[in-house]
DNA sequence: GAATATGTTTAAAT
DNA sequence: CATTTAAACATATT
């Protein structure tokens, strides 16, 4: 789940309810993926305030006073819950002082929490130039949909976004990175920020203060039951990295 | 019951 | 050696 809109809203959502809140208690569950001890996590972030929650690319920042942080990536199934009800699959239970509280669930237990993690210097999808961008595409062999899902390139961007970008700018995804030419990159970088950004206030409105999961409703393209594009062609599926990619005819290929 | 979905790491193949 | 591709992770849904 979770891509950089989804996670946006999430760092928004419990910031606003948890922030200022004690953590009293902080129950690990699964601690494999962990890069400290249960023990040491624990004694390290209760009895302590939570600040705010940040995002940057596919993770969370939870800091805490003391300049204390935790990283997490929600990988593939992981969610956030509020606890309404017992967790089904948690990893990570935080109780704050006054009862309330959420937990991190992942029936894959891939999701991955991190003590104070290092600082991540590829750029995130919401705060990338122009100039930057084109330099990545430069010369580049790689087909352009690979190169917007590499983490190491750009973070943030993951299949369904990459698809509906790909979609709005008009560019095939099968394109290679290095032939686009510049008008068309100029209109991808805008592309990129108009969606993310409109999913993120979709998002944002459908869901309120509730820690809910991925909302897809609003996928033009990715989407295995949609079988026309909003401008009428005809949606096409394919694989790329070994994931679904939908596209229209309508996209330009550059090669 | 087989195929599919999701991101990342790691191993294997080109 | 660099780059690309596939497998693995665990389970729910289609």
């Amino acid at each position: 789940m979770a891509e950089l809109p989804d996670l946006e809203v999430f760092s928004r959502t419990l910031s606003r309810r948890f922030a200022g809140k004690l953590l009293e208690k902080v129950e690990v569950k699964v601690s494999n993926k962990l890069n400290v001890t249960a023990a040491r996590l624990k004694s390290y972030l209760e009895t302590r305030k939570l600040t705010i929650v940040k995002r940057s690319g596919k993770t969370l920042q939870f800091h805490f006073e003391g300049e204390r942080v935790l990283g997490l990536h929600l990988m593939l199934r992981g969610e956030l819950v509020s606890l309404d009800k017992p967790p089904k699959y948690p990893v990570l239970i935080f109780h704050f002082k006054g009862g309330e509280g959420f937990a991190v669930t992942d029936m894959q237990k891939q999701a991955t929490p991190t003590l104070d993690p290092p600082p991540n210097l590829v750029n995130d999808a919401l705060d990338l130039d122009l100039n930057t961008f084109k330099k990545l595409l430069d010369g580049k062999k790689t087909v352009i949909k690979t190169l917007l899902m590499d983490q190491k390139k750009v973070r943030g961007i993951g299949n369904s976004y990459g698809d509906e970008i790909l979609y709005h700018a008009g560019i095939s995804p099968f394109s290679i990175a290095g032939k686009i030419p510049e008008e068309h990159i100029k209109q991808l970088h805008k592309s990129i920020q108009h969606v993310l950004k409109t999913a993120i206030k979709k998002i944002e409105k459908e869901n309120g203060d509730e820690l809910v999961g991925e909302l897809r409703d609003f996928m033009l393209i990715h989407s295995s039951k949609l079988k026309q594009a909003p401008n009428g062609k005809e949606i096409l599926s394919g694989k790329i990295g070994g994931r679904t990619t939908y596209y229209t005819q309508s996209q330009e290929l550059f090669h």
